[in-house]
RNA sequence: GCGCGAUUAGCUCAGUUGGUAGAGCAGCUCGUUUACACCGAGAAGGUCGGGAGUUCAAAUCUCUCAUCGCGCACCA
């Protein structure tokens, strides 16, 4: 402190770097000099770059995940800023129906309440004030991270303008006839009273007793003997030579499980002679490919399983019985009566199971809102075999394609009241449904029964989906006209079918172009044994407690470095603690540096041998840096650059310039002198998109003099001199 | 069942169009009162999962096997 010694640079250098005195004043000089916005941009720039920020989900702190999103895109946009492009990152928040919704049940459960004995308008309230106080907090933290985005156009996804754009695609959805309201299987959660889509579901490995039941002269298997009450169909192969003698259509008696039925031969494709005895029964109501069966011979089906899990009226003596507890008894009731074959006990199935509480999905028939999804895939197909939207890994683009090649219709509907309401009547008759978005339909146009308020809300994703089209205000607003396609959409891999690929539809479907020109998919950030992060494990690294031990600048090259595009990463604490003692190694160059520019009048120029310097390492530097930049190749930059500033400036030029800067020869001293200052100047410039805290702050410091601008976040990137 | 990815130094990972391997961390040896111990110098450490093939040359291309992870589909 009260070296005396070094009188001539700035005091703050003479301690190590202390992120935490320093990152929250930076990032109010930035907010405040209005730069993040690119209406106040210096300067002309005719070139746009912009990216919508993933919104995140506002029920909860922000995770090591959103650490790498948000770190990926600040640098992106710093480095197109520097660049001279105008900028734009638009921030936003996501009201995350079902998974708030679900977040929520947990409080109130832990409350001893539940959403199932509120007032939905109640619920509604309450979910909105515990989102709204997230979302603040939520965005403090990507303050806390460096970002750089336009804090005026954040957007909520359940502000009006967002709503009102999603409820007119769905009315031109209907318009063009891509919607229909249908009675279809859906996977139902018996626990969260919701359908959910075929992309919420998980699939369980389990291993499960199968059992063989005779069915008048046929043997049947089945894992799930408690949906067979109304069974009345027997479905086997047209050419099974075994059932020639069974005719399609041709009735047998029988004796079930509460007394004779009457059966009915289908004779149908879906029908596996290789399966067991290659005669299967089917329960239309609840399984998908029997209800696709039952459409084709337009058959009858009955609903054997309620909303909540339970048995119906037909099960008769098992009425109301959970349909676990039942499946015992049924197959004691079927051995009984002579019934029961055999039992295969180790049956390897995958079960369908909600993401959310992993209880079985029971399929259900219900009737809800389904876009057709081919015509609109087809056109995102089309778009990207032109070029028009490109992945930055060829894997995600084969993901994407696969995926889309064999798409199904989208149930948009969901029964929970976190979310936006569907703008539609249904028809308390026949039940069916019609697009009402002001409200004025009141009855049916095919039965003249009376409409009401279809009461079920949109999926997040229909309304997610349509995220860069009420970011930019499509359809009228100046900057969607001006930023509309965006740059790049840069998020998780793991949504790139829940998001991005409904993003490409929705978006080319509304406006004819795609919503983003490129998509990065980030890998998952795991922790250092690679295990997946999640609450239940404990093993969360968040990001704001390894920004208090090591700063932000060290958290943002953590993730960053070595970390390739797409490929999951383990968060070492270990590896952002180097990223720590690097950003003190900036630090001290600039000490060392500064120190040796107290004397330098800042008008010598190079002498033949410094310029040889730069031509042979500072130009090579900045343009193999540059061009791994342009690549979306952030790892390897980021490593290079760290590689050139310690291994070269710090360890060699620096060493070797204390004997010139001791030179009698003045020219020489100064030569050197104009030489660590671009060296310094350039290094802080690269190293800003990366490392914005340390070295914004250190610019600060600077004199005038080594300054092209006030402010590094808009100071010229380096270019090969 | 179909597909995708991973397998490189003790650990975590890079390695762009094929030219006999790199970084960080950890560990080892030595060093330090003027940029920095949040440091410096040095050494060590890998038959690039196994096998086969193409090639003058393979971590890199082809095939195959193994292990792990993921996605999709099916599930009578």
């Amino acid at each position: 402190m009260e070296n005396t010694q070094k009188p001539n640079i700035p005091e703050v250098f003479l301690k190590p770097y202390d992120p935490s005195q320093h990152e929250t004043n930076i990032y109010k000089l930035w907010e405040e000099s209005g730069y993040f916005n690119p209406d106040n941009l210096p300067g002309e720039r005719d070139e746009t770059f912009t990216i919508v920020m993933p919104p995140p989900n506002a029920n909860g702190s922000l995770h090591a995940g959103h650490g790498l999103v948000i770190t990926l895109e600040d640098t992106m946009i710093r480095f197109e800023r520097m660049r001279g492009k105008k900028a734009l990152w638009i921030p936003g928040a996501d009201h995350a129906g079902f998974e708030t919704q679900v977040v929520y049940e947990k409080k109130l459960q832990k409350e001893g309440r539940s959403r199932f004995q509120m007032e939905s308008d109640d619920l509604y309230k309450e979910i909105m004030d515990f989102t709204l106080s997230n979302k603040s907090f939520m965005e403090g933290q990507i303050r806390e991270l460096g970002a750089s985005c336009d804090w005026s156009r954040s957007l909520f996804t359940l502000d009006d303008s967002v709503i009102k754009t999603v409820h007119a695609t769905f009315a031109q959805l209907e318009k063009d006839e891509l919607l229909y309201r249908g009675a279809r299987i859906v996977n139902w959660c018996p626990k969260h009273q919701t359908s959910l889509s075929n992309l919420e579901v998980n699939y369980d490995e389990r291993t499960e007793p199968f059992y063989y039941f005779q069915y008048g002269p046929f043997i049947i298997g089945t894992s799930r003997p408690e949906t067979k009450f109304g069974d009345k169909y027997v479905v086997m192969h047209p050419d099974d030579k075994r059932y020639d003698d069974y005719q399609h259509g041709q009735t047998i008696e029988l004796e079930w499980i509460n007394g004779p039925i009457t059966a009915t031969i289908i004779k149908d494709e879906a029908g596996d002679p290789e399966m067991g005895s290659g005669a299967m029964t089917i329960t239309p109501w609840h399984s998908g490919v029997d209800f696709d069966i039952s459409k084709r011979h337009d058959l009858d089906y009955e609903q054997i399983i309620d909303w909540r899990g339970k048995l119906l009226p037909i099960a008769e003596e098992f009425e109301g019985m959970n349909i676990k507890e039942a499946r015992a008894k049924i197959v004691e009731k079927l051995d009984k009566k002579g019934l029961l074959v055999k039992v295969d006990e180790k049956y390897d199935h995958s079960v369908p199971c909600c993401y959310k509480c992993n209880r079985e999905i029971e399929p259900q028939i219900r009737e809800q809102w389904f876009v057709k999804m081919r015509p609109l895939a087809d056109k995102a197909i089309e778009a990207v075999d032109a070029g028009e939207v490109k992945f930055v890994t060829n894997r995600d683009e084969r993901v994407f394609r696969d995926w889309m090649s064999k798409i199904e219709d989208w149930n948009i509907s969901r029964q929970i009241v976190w979310g936006i309401p569907i703008p539609a009547k249904v028809c308390s008759e026949c039940g069916h449904g019609q697009v009402d978005l002001d409200n004025k339909i009141t009855t049916c146009e095919k039965c003249s029964g009376k409409m009401e308020q279809d009461p079920d809300t949109f999926d997040t994703w229909f309304s997610s989906g349509q995220w860069p089209l009420a970011t930019t205000g499509y359809p009228d607003s100046d900057d969607f006209k001006e930023y509309y396609p965006t740059s790049v959409m840069e998020t998780g891999k793991d949504i790139i079918f829940f998001w991005v690929s409904r993003m490409i539809m929705l978006g080319l479907y509304r406006t004819g172009k795609a919503p983003f020109k490129k998509v990065y998919l980030n890998g998952m950030v795991r922790d250092k044994k690679g295990l997946k992060m999640s609450k239940s494990k404990g093993n969360v690294i968040s990001p704001s407690e390894i920004q208090e031990r090591f700063g932000t600048d060290a958290l943002r090259m953590g993730l960053l470095v070595n970390n390739a595009p797409g490929s999951d990463m383990n968060l070492d604490p270990d590896k952002v603690n180097a990223y720590k003692k690097f950003a003190n190694k900036v630090w001290n160059i600039t000490r060392f540096s500064l120190d040796s520019l107290s004397d330098f009048d800042y008008t010598d120029s190079l002498n033949e041998n410094d310029k040889e310097n730069i031509a042979e390492k500072l130009n090579p530097a900045v343009k193999e840096i540059t061009d791994h930049m342009t690549k979306d190749r952030f790892d390897i930059a980021s490593e290079k650059l760290y590689q050139f500033v310690w291994d070269y400036f710090a360890s060699e030029l620096i060493e070797e310039s204390k004997p010139l800067l001791d030179s009698e020869d003045a020219s020489v001293k100064a030569s050197r002198q104009a030489l660590l200052a671009e060296y310094l100047t350039t290094s802080l410039k690269m190293l800003h998109p990366f490392m914005p805290f340390v070295t914004e702050t250190i610019w600060q410091e600077l004199p005038e003099e080594l300054k092209d601008d006030d402010i590094l976040m808009i100071a010229k990137w380096p270019t090969v001199k």
